[in-house]
DNA sequence: TATGGTTGTCTATATCAATAGACATTTAGG
DNA sequence: CCTAAATGTCTATTGATATAGACAACCATA
C-alpha cells in the first residue's frame, strides 16, 4: 500500500546495512518480492537505496545468518523463508487456537516456573491482596518449531496450585486450566505495545539485535468476571499481526 | 513489572548510545525515575551499561536533541517530557474521543487529499468495485501540539465526497462525518503491527530516526455493516500505547 | 559454448563509534 | 565558603562502518 521510497539515513546511531536489511526484511513479509521468489539484485538495491553495493552485502549477510535469505553466486539472492502469523484478539483469545491452522505445528514449554508475593501492580490488577502469593510461569511458544511468544504469565495460587505442571504436560494454558477444573475463560483486556528486543528476547526469540517486539499485556477472567490471569507476552513484530475485531 | 537488566549488545549495527537512549526514553516513559524526576548520574549510568562515561553523554544528547532530558551543569540531567498516551480499541473507537482528558489540546491537520482508483486490496476491504474512486486523506493528529499520528485514510468517493473540507475545516473524521449526514459509525476491525519508522515518520512525527511505530489498520463501516472508511495509523510506539477492552 | 547477469573476494581509504584519562566548571548543601 | 557530586571539554587511540574500484567465480540460457 504504502510504497515506502525513503532513502536510508546516516549517521543515526543506526548502521546503513541495518537499516536496509530491516527494510528488506519488512519488504519480504510484505509479500513484494512474491513474483520472483528473489531478492533485487545488489546492484539494483544499491542504487535503490543511494549506497554502495558492499553495504548492501552486509545487509543481505545478516538476513541470511537470520535464514530469512540465501545468495547463491550467479544466481541471486533467494527468499527463504516468509511469514507472519496472524493472532486475532477477541473475547475468546486462544493462543493456540489462534494461530489455527497458520501453523501445522504448535508447541508451550514451560521455561521457568516460581511462587512469589504478588507486586502492587499485579495484586490491583488480579484483584488480590497485596502480597498474596501468585505463581509465575515463564513460557515460550512456537508453531512450526520458529519460537513466537515469550510470555510471563501470573495466577493466583490459592486457585490455581499445581498449573506449573499442569501447562508443563500440556503445552497449553486452555488445558492446563481445564485439568484444574476451568472450563471456560474470557479476555477482558488487551494492552499493545512495541519495542526494542532485550538481551532475553534475542536469545530465547532467536532475533537478531534492533528487532522489533510487540509486547501484550492481557487479563484473562473467569466466566464469572473473576480475575484468573495476568500475562505479559512478546511477539517478534516481523513475524506477527494482531487483529480485533469488533 | 520487567526490570530489563539486559545488557546491551556490540558490533550489530546499532550504536551503543543509540541502543541506550532507547532503552533510557523506555525507562521515563516507564516511570522508572519519577521519584527524583532526574536521569541517574551519567557515571552511575555507565556502569549500569557496561559502557564509557562518553558513550552514554552521547545517549543522552540524543535524548536532549528530542527534548525529552535537560542537562544541567553540576545538578544532573532532568526529565523534560514523560508521556505515553493509551489509546481504547473498541467497537466505539474514535480517536479524539479515546485521547479524552490525556491532552489538554487536541488537532487533526489534512496534510494532502486525493482522488483516485481503488486498488485490490482496498476494494476488497471497503467492498467496492476495483478501481471505484476513492477518496485519500493524508492526516497528523497532534496532543498538545506534539504530533501523535499520521494516517492515511480512504473513503469512497461517491458516498463522501467533499470530506476533504469537512475534515480540513472540523479536524477531526467523526464532525466530517456528521456534516455529511453519517451520525454514527463502528469499529469493525484493527490489524497492529509494530515497525521501524520510514523518513516521512521521521518527518512528519518528528522522531529520531531508529524510532519504532506502531502501526493500525482499521476498518469502519456505518451501522448497517456498510464499510465507509479504512485508515492506515502511525503512532510512535514510546509515546502511545492500545488497549482493547473485550 | 559463449555471453550477460549475478554473487564472491580482495585492497585501499576516509569517517564514525567507543574507550580512556585528565581536568575544568557548575551546583547544592553542610 | 569549602567540598562533593554532577556535567562540560579536550586529546589520543582503536575498531567498526562505508565507499571505491577491480576482477574472479558461477549460473542460466540463447
Amino acid at each position: 500500500m504504502d510504497t515506502g521510497q525513503t532513502n536510508v539515513h546516516r549517521q543515526n546511531g543506526v548502521a546503513l546495512w541495518r537499516q536496509i536489511a530491516d527494510r528488506i526484511r519488512a519488504s519480504i513479509a510484505n509479500g513484494d518480492y512474491d513474483a520472483t521468489g528473489k531478492v533485487p539484485p545488489e546492484f539494483t538495491l544499491a542504487a535503490q537505496f543511494g549506497v554502495n553495493r558492499h553495504t548492501v552485502r552486509s545487509a543481505l549477510a545478516a538476513l541470511a545468518q537470520e535464514g530469512i535469505v540465501r545468495s547463491v553466486q550467479g544466481r541471486g539472492t533467494l527468499i527463504e523463508r516468509k511469514e507472519r502469523l496472524n493472532f486475532p484478539i477477541t473475547r475468546r483469545t486462544r493462543f493456540s487456537e489462534g494461530i489455527g491452522d497458520q501453523a501445522r505445528e504448535k508447541e508451550g514449554l514451560l521455561l521457568h516456573s516460581a511462587r512469589e508475593p504478588a507486586s502492587v501492580d499485579l495484586s490491583t490488577r488480579l484483584r488480590i491482596p497485596e502480597g498474596a502469593q501468585v505463581i509465575r510461569l515463564e513460557t515460550l511458544r512456537k508453531a512450526d518449531r520458529r519460537p513466537v511468544s515469550r510470555s510471563t504469565t501470573w495466577f493466583p495460587a490459592d486457585r490455581f496450585g499445581g498449573i506449573e505442571e499442569a501447562y508443563s504436560k500440556s503445552g497449553s494454558i486452555t488445558v492446563a486450566f481445564r485439568m484444574l477444573g476451568l472450563s471456560d475463560y474470557l479476555r477482558v483486556s488487551t494492552e499493545v505495545t512495541a519495542t526494542h528486543a532485550d538481551g532475553a528476547d534475542l536469545a530465547d526469540l532467536q532475533l537478531s539485535p534492533g528487532a522489533i517486539i510487540l509486547v501484550a499485556r492481557a487479563l484473562n477472567t473467569d466466566t464469572e468476571g473473576v480475575p484468573i490471569q495476568y500475562a505479559v507476552s512478546r511477539f517478534p513484530a516481523d513475524m506477527v499481526q494482531f487483529t480485533i475485531e469488533n
